[in-house]
DNA sequence: GGCGGTTAATGTCAGAAAGACACTAATGAA
DNA sequence: TTCATTAGTGTCTTTCTGACATTAACCGCC
């Protein structure tokens, strides 16, 4: 039996991934940009991504775009499809779909010098504006992504290190959602959940002060009843996007 | 200043919309689904969809075979982006990308006989199986998008009516659950969550039975706090598929 | 007109969870 | 030993939800 091959009337276009890194640097929440180094937008700040190579699936490529702008591959690193943006404007050059990814690793050192990496460098989340392309509400899709994760997941304890103490699990929420997290409910909420966190049985001293408890990500993955933001502004959740469709 | 165009390297790929249609008829949450009129999967069942069109944007794409497919472009409809499937063998034609769209709209009529929706019928959503392509993924993924939704927004109005009876809303959510829900709180719930309908004043008599109150959809897209489903099974939520990437 | 059945709406009680915040504990430095 | 700092535990109140009873508003029938 032979099997017609697509018409070639339909569109053939570049696909792209494109990345949204986040880590947590000097107490706050930043991600990867790169300064583009040729037209379209040279110059401008935009997120790290690429094209999708022959026969090459999604999230593969999204590893080797991660793998190129972070040197690492560690299981441990988050890595979710987030949206997928394909107006036919978007790129100057040509029809260009991307689908973008959040990247969440533990804190990342200071870029590596790559060909395509050449001027990366951390930015905090508060600070990011005018990104080439349509980067804006890639990156603006992306952290509301996170942000929701982090009520009804455990996500967070992927920005921590393999151990970690309540206190800093806490201030990655803070980081993350921009805003205080009572530290006295909190530390009920995340050692009253199940699976959230594992005791190590060791601890962490800090100078002066109680020395903290250390814990390891639990075996949960649903926060149940989920820990919503509160007092942080209203809740621009992803769920009130009602009828959005990436163009 | 001439700019360069994208570099032939790149691999050049089909992008598709597929669509995820549902409704309630008979009491029960259906999906539109159409039978393959040829290879590959020919005879089998299938979501709706076609090819991207040059220079056309997705969500008008979405628009479009929404249109083919129901007749329809209220624009009371939901439509909105899931996820994209790109492993390289899903189509063994060639390399399609696809990206799925959820679509709601209230009690939808029989599918119309088109070249395309030929074979097109309304599925129970609990007997689909066997679907074409990665259907059976991008179905599921749209399903539990379609149930958590409704946890956290208002967008059961949609499945409705202009005007409806807060016991069609319960039936709305009953439908796309799975399974019972309290008329008494959750008559509590839905009247006293500000935004989430308004009453129009008048009523709909039932035979026998008290007339049951009329309202329409309010303005309030957030369900805040959410109304969580808590006794049908285990919450499989979206939420956690961490690391989940659409191949 | 009254009664019965059906459906809708309101109400009650208890418990869980979270919000707000105080107090105690465990250090190390001075 | 004292003090400052950080961590952890605790208390009270409020809010919300779960479970379920009761009342209300019909229409059909006698």
């Amino acid at each position: 039996m032979v099997m017609a091959a697509v018409s070639r009337r339909h569109a053939r276009l570049y696909v792209t991934v494109d990345l949204v890194i986040l880590t947590i640097r000097e107490e706050g929440l930043h991600v990867l940009l790169v300064e583009r180094g040729k037209e379209p937008y040279q110059g401008q700040l935009a997120l790290p991504g690429g094209f999708l190579r022959e026969r090459e699936n999604l999230p593969d490529a999204a590893r080797r775009e991660l793998a190129e702008e972070t040197g690492l591959s560690d299981a441990r690193l988050h890595l979710e499809q987030v949206a997928t943006y394909g107006d036919p404007g978007r790129d100057p050059r040509d029809h260009v779909v991307t689908v973008s990814y959040l990247a969440i690793a533990p804190s990342l050192p200071a870029p590596v010098a790559g060909s395509d990496a050449r001027h990366a460098r951390w930015e905090p989340v508060d600070r990011v504006d005018r990104l080439a392309f349509d980067h804006n509400d890639v990156f603006a899709d992306a952290l509301e992504r996170a942000r929701s994760k982090l009520e009804h997941t455990t996500l967070a304890t992927v920005f921590c290190a393999e151990t970690f103490t309540i206190g800093e699990l806490r201030r990655v929420y803070e980081a993350v959602w921009g805003g205080p997290v009572d530290a006295r409910n909190f530390n009920r909420k995340v050692t009253g959940t199940d699976g959230f966190v594992v005791p190590t049985g060791e601890t962490r001293r800090s100078t002066p002060g109680r020395p903290a408890a250390l814990y390891r990500a639990g075996p949960a993955k649903t926060l149940y009843p989920p820990m919503l933001r509160t007092n942080i502004g209203a809740p621009t959740s992803e769920w009130t996007r009602i009828n959005t469709m990436r163009a």
